[in-house]
RNA sequence: GGGGGGAUUCCCGAGUGGCCAAAGGGAGCAGACUGUAAAUCUGUUGCGCAAUGCUUCGGAAGUUCGAAUCUUCCUCCCCCCA
């Protein structure tokens, strides 16, 4: 396939009969990578604890990247020196950067936001940083990922309709400013808002799409609404974003999301879950998630998952897991964030091989049934 | 032999008449975590379902309405001088 950014960089090579589930590639100019897909975070130019050669041996072919972290420290002009965000950390697949959208919600404290953008004061040294549109796509082609994301604002939850509404609004006209201000060659990926109301998201959904953007994203999820109020937002918007472009729903989420929203016609996650819950101790279990902390794993000496294959659970025992957590030893979270991020590629690779043989819904409930029989 | 200091709940360590089942830290136990200010954060930790309940501050005996806190004796530990 030739490759011409911004456009048609995403192939479908299956739907689903009995669901808006697809298969399908998106083409980069480091990887191609096969959709679904869950994309490993790596803020800060390094998923945590993982070594890019471990990454590649997991499978993954792209992750993601962090605009405002990676501006304050190393600083993206120091990125463009080291020849880009690839040669600087080495890693040879696909990156996306988030840009910063994210940071506008999580660093409520710390920001001011009006129609030109958002100031930003450093968690680092307090220090001012000014970030409009244009300055982030300036950013971002510096560091130079395979996608970039538009510059967002992702308002908290609960916000009024009043304010979401301008939020959205203030979405929307970034959007256009971004890709008027897009660096050449890259993907840029707009970004859909409008909160928990339904006449945003519709509206929101319509004129992102509208931009023509080479992929779209569902924003403004995962900030502590409940579960029912992400599944209303994800079936409003999935149906309105051209199904011929990717879809990509930002922060998403527990396995068992990632199984619905494929459901729903999603091909992109990223989450920070399994990398996070990795270093506090939780692991992903095919019969549910388990705190390797317990009294209870001390002296367990068989792998943490008995269906897991993964390099960590074909040699080492939960009981000496749970030693190295408790020595607080550095060894604990590289392993727990490997077998998490494996578990992750398991359920991925079961989603594509269902929606191939298009039986989708009965993985779903096969994954479920075990899953919550652990917990029960 | 003489002088001085000390012994507190699993550990370290505050507390010097009632507001003390006793600060704080550690360890333990449990929970949370969804575009990462996170190897973080929260709760809990004498017994008891609870009570104006019971047991606990090296041991014993006192003083007092009331003692971890005051007195006497005992045991053990540390420091200094011979």
């Amino acid at each position: 396939m030739n490759i011409e950014y911004p456009q048609n960089i995403f192939e479908i090579t299956a739907t689903s009969k009995e669901t808006s589930a697809r298969l399908g590639k998106v083409h980069t100019p480091h990887a191609v990578i096969d959709t679904p897909v869950f994309m490993p975070v790596g803020t800060q130019a390094t998923v945590k604890a993982m070594t890019q050669e471990e990454l590649c041996e997991l499978g993954f072919k792209i992750i993601l990247g962090n605009t405002y972290h990676l501006y304050l420290r190393p600083g993206h002009e120091l990125i463009k020196r080291a020849d880009g965000l690839h040669k600087f950390m080495s890693w040879d697949g696909a990156i996306l950067t988030d840009s910063g959208g994210y940071q506008v919600f999580s660093l409520n404290d710390l920001r001011r936001i009006d129609e030109a953008g958002v100031t930003f004061k450093s968690y680092i040294d307090g220090s001012s940083h000014e970030f409009s549109p244009e300055r982030v796509m300036e950013i971002e082609g510096a560091i130079g990922a395979d996608i970039i994301m538009a510059f967002d604002e992702c308002p908290p939850y609960p916000s009024t309709h009043q304010y979401t509404k301008e939020a959205t609004q203030r979405t929307h006209d970034w959007a256009v400013r971004c890709k008027a201000s897009a660096p050449a060659n890259r993907a840029l990926f707009g970004i859909v808002q409008g909160g928990l109301y339904r006449d945003l998201r519709e509206w929101s959904a319509e004129f992102i799409s509208s931009l023509d953007f080479p992929g779209n994203a569902i924003g403004g999820v995962s900030v502590g609404e409940p579960k029912e109020e992400m599944h209303n937002i994800v079936e409003w918007t999935t149906p309105l974003l051209p199904a011929y472009k990717p879809r990509y729903l930002m922060g998403v989420g527990t396995p068992l999301d990632i199984i619905d929203f494929v459901i729903q016609g999603i091909d992109m996650f990223d989450c920070v879950l399994p990398t996070r819950l990795g270093r506090n101790g939780s692991l992903y279990t095919t019969y549910g998630r388990i705190n390797i902390k317990n009294a209870k794993y001390a002296d367990d000496f068989t792998p943490v998952d008995p269906e897991c294959d993964c390099a960590v659970c074909r040699k080492y025992t939960s009981a000496y897991i749970r030693h190295l957590y408790k020595a607080d030893e550095i060894l604990a979270a590289r392993l727990a964030t490997y077998h998490n991020l494996y578990f992750y590629q398991r359920v991925i690779r079961r989603i594509r091989a269902a929606i191939a043989s298009d039986s989708l819904l009965a993985y779903r409930a096969e994954f479920l049934s075990k899953y919550t029989a652990g917990e029960a």
